[in-house]
DNA sequence: TATGAATGAGTATTCATTCAT
DNA sequence: AATGAATGAATACTCATTCAT
């Protein structure tokens, strides 16, 4: 018999060293022979876990949209009401990033290589999905009946925005310190409960 | 000197062809043949314009950054005040980015190639002046001392955040209407003036 | 020895299967974990009764050789004449292949490995022997010192191209009906005794 | 203006030495920088005329096709009965093989590989056509009414078969004499007209 | 014996770039 | 200037074979 192999554990470590290599050269100037090295293994051994190069970003994403949902699901047991939880969602995504920089590195890559195939990646159901929930939160906390000056779906789409897009100026820049953005977010874009 | 003037003109036919093809494809699926076919010459011919394909990238990320400076500086010229200057440029960018739609999606591409080459585009350089301005034009308004609730800086890249999210969940999904969010990103992220 | 007729046992059921896959893909399409599969058994195992990929055609080879010569020794047993020899010989071959029909079709990579590999199958010996044992049937029916109208080698290497001929015609259309050729390749190239 | 070039005549010369390396180790054993080597050009000039290494094989079995079809149009144009006819014919495929001994090796890749591939070689269609005028010639042979002892195509599948079968002998042993095979094949098997 | 995970040599093909004309 | 034929470096992926268990 063959030596044991715990199949998803190694799935995990080859495509844990798959984002650090994509990170590091991206996507495009990532050598399949590069990653086999950095999970410590010969190149072949790669495809007996992933069907191909592409298929090593797609799980990376996967793994991405994976937890987002998770973090998602989370808002909705947060205590407090929806401002606060709100303003957890807004921290909980800054901080998931700040601490995986890695994978957030990878998002250029998912972004930019699942904007042309969609087929491959639903981007915009990605995006659809979060707005939704997002909308869902704002729309609850206007059950009284008050005209919040901006729709709940159009407010979705620019705290989401405001989200990606500051990831997006960190990722450039280290120097805009991400986890402290999470604050002015929350200040200027989620509504106070009255 | 009409050869001068020829020149240029060649090199911007080029350049318009080349980013209606990365629109199409992406940079990375877009082969210099494509490009060579679509500005209806051949192969060898791009080379006397274009050192490298990645010179094409490069100069569709200059003649973005350029316009953006140029906007950037329009908005000093603007008349009203800040809050009214900081609305115009909110929804000139968002116009002009729906008005060019291949440049838009160029941005993807270019995006993933900046942030691993900061030699090649210096995208940190870009966003720390776009912020730079923003933050300006926020502390303008608060020349009569009363504290802000967010610190200009950080409002700037919140709103800079913003506008380029919006355009990120566009890009995936043209059911976004990009031009319409304007109004949200003002209303929410652009503080009156008293 | 009972372990020793397992061992040829299983090494025939292999070489079965790999014959059945050879069949159906051809040699160059044929993998190893193909043949295993077909066998019923894991890739490793093959390489315990045969040395190399190449080892299995060998031995289709050898199987088919093996045969043959069998077929011609039973020849020279058969009641009658030279003629009826000769006929029977002819029959017997084309109801084997018939019989055969995946044997039949691994010729086609036998011939086509066999004629670069001189080393590895003896296809020239093969064909000698094949010739020498048919033109000595063609020549002891000449006995009687009547000169035939074709030399006996000249006309075994006739008799033998018209059958391995007419096999390749039938593995390329199998609307060519082998078994009825039978009778016009004995009417027509197998001398009747006077 | 880039060097002038003949496109057909360049295919041609990368096809004859694709046929001299297949000839040498065979289809399977050729390496495409192989054959750009013995053609005197980089590996990629290769594609530039041919699509793939398939395609060569291809090509080389068209042009095998190709002459045959000729040598056959013009067996119809050459004086005399239709016993001189089909002698002609015989002496004329054996002679063609035996000065083009490259290309008659390359038979046993086509063989092997049109077998298994229909669509990509119509093996089927060439024996029949190539079965149906040798028994046209047959049958013509016997509008006076004679009935005899073979069926035309049956008798015509037999003397295509001893060609081949002929030619298979000797690619695997090139003491047998190719050439020298034609009367005793035209003896045998080419009815005299009466 | 049997297994199947791991290996890594081997190769067809692509395409940016060059340069002779 | 323009062309497009030629180049050859680069690389994803395959699969026969090995060997630890």
């Amino acid at each position: 018999m063959p030596r044991q192999v715990d199949r998803e554990a190694r799935r995990g470590e080859i495509l844990a060293a798959a984002v650090r290599v994509f990170a590091r050269h991206g996507y495009a100037d990532s050598r399949i022979e590069d990653i086999a090295r950095e999970a410590g293994m010969a190149k072949g051994s790669v495809y007996l876990y992933f069907s191909s190069r592409e298929d090593l970003l797609r799980a990376a994403f996967d793994g991405m949209s994976t937890r987002s949902e998770e973090l998602i699901a989370e808002v909705g047991r947060h205590p407090g009401d929806t401002s606060e939880r709100l303003a957890f969602l807004v921290r909980s995504v800054l901080a998931l990033l700040t601490r995986e920089r890695d994978l957030a590195r990878v998002l250029l890559d998912v972004w930019s290589a699942g904007a042309r195939k969609p087929a491959w990646v639903d981007m915009a159901a990605f995006y659809q999905d979060y707005r939704a929930a997002v909308a869902a939160l704002l729309d609850a906390r206007d059950e009284d009946g008050t005209e919040p000056s901006v729709a709940p779906y159009e407010h979705a789409t620019v705290l989401v925005g405001a989200i990606e897009g500051c990831v997006l100026q960190w990722l450039f820049d280290p120097s805009v310190d991400l986890a402290t953005l999470a604050e002015p977010i929350v200040t200027l874009l989620v509504p106070r409960t009255r």
